[in-house]
This record gives structure tokens, C-alpha cells and sequence, in this order.
DNA sequence: GTCTATATTAGGATAGAC
DNA sequence: GTCTATCCTAATATAGAC
């Protein structure tokens, strides 16, 4: 399904491993760091190692490139988080996975956030192109699937007192956002906060062990 | 300050009000809308009325000129933040003031958090420009201070039992992740969400209410 | 100060040899 | 499949008239 859009592979002689997925390595690494629009062809042909006319082969355009990329990102962040939140466990452990999940892989790609919010900003096309990555071809049957999940746990802890009502959306805006954004404004938290990049590592380290603790606070009657 | 940097002003011809001005606010409508490797100096031409021309008259350059409009925005989201932070309203009061900042401002201008988050990510040295905006040039000896002032009242509230413990760069990063976040990721939340503008802006409206309370509600012990 | 016209480079894309 | 060479448009920037 990725690989039939690609250009016929013949038997010719093959070089090593596999190019394409070099080239779509490379431009993940570029576009995340200078943006899409930002990001040079030539620049990505460096990274993988070869020549700039070979990612016109493979991707056919910039524009197809940046696509593939915004795929990949968006299937590595996403869909985890919301298999966790249709999933069957309590509330308590879907927060503690959710912040476990995207603290993890924050941390090791930094400019993931920053990438996915601009991109998205800039170009709205992507947005469609989101749901059906996170939802599947048919975005109407699931996504309110992980809403009323939700909706019916809340219900029950509402009414068996050990939780203050909140709606699904606000529930789950408030804990992407407590997780994902200071990862989106790191240079200015750093600046802010007046800190490099190994007091940054010390702040995430301890919003690690402290966040699920306030989220849940905040949910107590 | 900021008029000494343009070119000097002769006593020829001028047409109408301020020049300089029309041009700054299209490069702000442009920049935030396209980002600033995607803007395009014809575009700002024709969003001010004028030629490219005197783009580079006024500014000399796209750098300079999308340096102008960082710090304008900077100026403008970050500066009243750090003062109610600063001030000595109770922490209460802080939590309140801040949400109802952030959540009018960023109503007013959605494309906002998304510009600064990318811009920041993509140029660097955009950080240490921002720490002059808001802290002032001599940033070692204000910075402390709001973080020094709020920790103070968090332990005053800590050892009156009226407050759990929190670091105040946790207490800072958390109220601000649950304002900016959604207005960043506006686009993907609208397509998780599957609502439109007027919907989100429903959402918006909702958390205005709650936020607060919820916000509150995680810092009691 | 503001315009028209033009220089100049950068960067995406293709042709064609191997 | 991969490279070299080249095309061509778009985009920043400047010169110079008014």
C-alpha cells in the first residue's frame, strides 16, 4: 500500500539495503528541523547519502515527500495514545499510560511537537489526512467511539462520587496538553526558565513523576 | 528604539499615514499565517498596498524583517503573562488572570501559538531574542524573580495546608500548557474532535469556564 | 518615498548517460 | 537504480527613474 505508489522496481543493480527508506529517513530528520518549508532538497539528498535527483525518483516531488513524512509522524504519535484511551482499563491507568507514552517518545524526538503544529498550521490539508491515520477510512464509525468510551467512565466516577463531571473533549485536551506542550515550546521553556538543554532533561525527569499525580488531583470532587 | 533602525526619514512626498506601520502589520498577517520560510515578500507587498520594493526599503531584508514581527508578537503574548505572575495578586488571582489573558488574546489571534512554536523550533536564536523581550536586557536579574516571588507563595500555601507541593516552573509550565496548547494544535484537535470552527470555538468558550476550577482543583493537597 | 525594471541566486524538477 | 548535467521558475534583492 506504501510501496505501490513508488516507482516500479525493476532488477537492476541494486546497491545496498533499501534507498527509498534512506531518502524517507533523511527527510524525516530535515523536515522536522527546518520545517517543510523550510527544509532543502539538496540538504535531505546529503543526509541520505545520495544524489538529489534520486529522491525525484522515489518521491516523485517535495510536496509527495513531505506527505510521506507527515504520515509516518503522525502514525508513530498518535494512534497509541488513542488505542490507550478506547481501551478498557480505568481512567486512572489510561492517564498514567497516556503521560508514560508521550513523555517517553517526546523525549527522544524533540522536535516532533513543533514540527506537527506548525505543519498542521500551515497547511490544512493535513488535517484530513490525520484522521484517517488515527481513526481509519471511515473516521465517523471510531472517533466517537474513544468520546463515548470515555463519557461512560467519567459518568460512573461521577456518580459513584470519586470524580468532579468533565467532558471527554476537555478531559482529553487537558492531558495532551499538559504532555505534549512543553515539549512544543522547549526553547522558550529553556529560556524562560533559564535553563540548557540538560536542566530542561531534569524538568521533564520530574514532571514525570509528578503529573499524573496533579491530573488526577484535578479530577477529585 | 525601533524607528532609529529604519532608514532615515527625508522631508520628500509622503503619501499617506505611516508606511513603515502597513508593511509591519501585513508581514505580521503574512508571516504568522504562512510561517516565515513559507511567507513570500510579494505576498506582504500586496497585503500592505505597496511594492516589493520598499519591503526592502523599510527593512532591508526578509531576516530583518521577520525579526521585526517576532518580536512584536513576543511583546505582545509573553510580557503581560510574566507581570501578573510577578505581581502581588494571590496565587488565585494569578491562575485566573493568566487563563482569561491567554484564552481572549489567543481567541483574537488563532495563528499565534502556532508561529511562535514553530519559529522557535526552527531558529534558535529566536530564543535569546525572546529573553530580552520579556525579562529586559538584563534577564539574570528579573527572571529569578518571578519564579523566586511565586515560589514564596506556593510555600506560604504549602505549610497553611491549603496547597499540595509543586515546583513553581511545574506550577508555570502547566498553566500555560492548558492555555496555549489547544490554540497551537487547534487544527488536530478540530479533526479528533470532529467539530468545525464554531464548534471549536464552543470548546473554547467551555474552558473558559473551567479551567480555572480545574487548574485550582490539582493544587489542593 | 515610491515605483518599474532588472539582476542574481536558489531551489525544485527533468533528461539522458551509465 | 544511480549519477551528472541542465533546465526553469520563483523569489530575494538592487539600480535607477520619478
Amino acid at each position: 500500500m506504501t510501496k505501490s505508489k513508488t516507482p516500479p522496481k525493476s532488477l537492476s543493480p541494486e546497491k545496498d539495503g533499501d534507498t527509498e527508506q534512506k531518502i524517507l529517513d533523511a527527510a524525516h530528520a530535515v523536515f522536522l528541523r527546518q520545517g517543510t518549508a523550510g527544509a532543502r532538497m539538496q540538504e535531505i539528498a546529503d543526509e541520505a547519502g545520495v544524489n538529489k535527483a534520486l529522491l525525484h525518483y522515489y518521491f516523485r516531488s517535495k510536496d509527495r515527500l513531505a506527505e510521506a513524512v507527515f504520515r509516518k509522524v503522525a502514525v508513530q504519535l498518535l494512534p497509541p495514545v488513542a488505542m490507550v484511551l478506547a481501551s478498557g482499563m480505568t481512567l486512572e491507568e489510561k492517564v498514567a499510560r497516556v503521560v508514560e507514552i508521550e513523555l517517553g517518545e517526546l523525549s527522544r524526538s524533540p522536535f516532533l511537537p513543533g514540527y506537527l503544529i506548525s505543519e498542521l498550521n500551515h497547511n490544512p490539508e493535513r488535517a484530513h489526512q490525520l484522521v484517517t491515520v488515527v481513526l481509519g477510512e471511515r473516521p465517523e464509525n471510531l472517533r466517537p467511539k474513544v468520546f463515548e468510551v470515555l463519557r461512560g467512565q467519567i459518568e460512573d466516577a461521577v456518580r459513584a462520587g470519586r470524580m468532579v463531571a468533565i467532558e471527554p473533549e476537555q478531559f482529553v485536551i487537558n492531558l495532551i496538553s499538559l504532555c505534549i506542550f512543553p515539549f512544543a515550546a522547549r526553547p522558550m521553556i529553556k529560556v524562560i526558565a533559564g535553563v540548557d538543554e540538560a536542566g530542561f532533561a531534569v524538568i521533564i525527569a520530574r514532571r514525570r513523576e509528578e503529573l499524573v499525580p496533579f491530573f488526577l488531583r484535578a479530577l477529585r470532587p
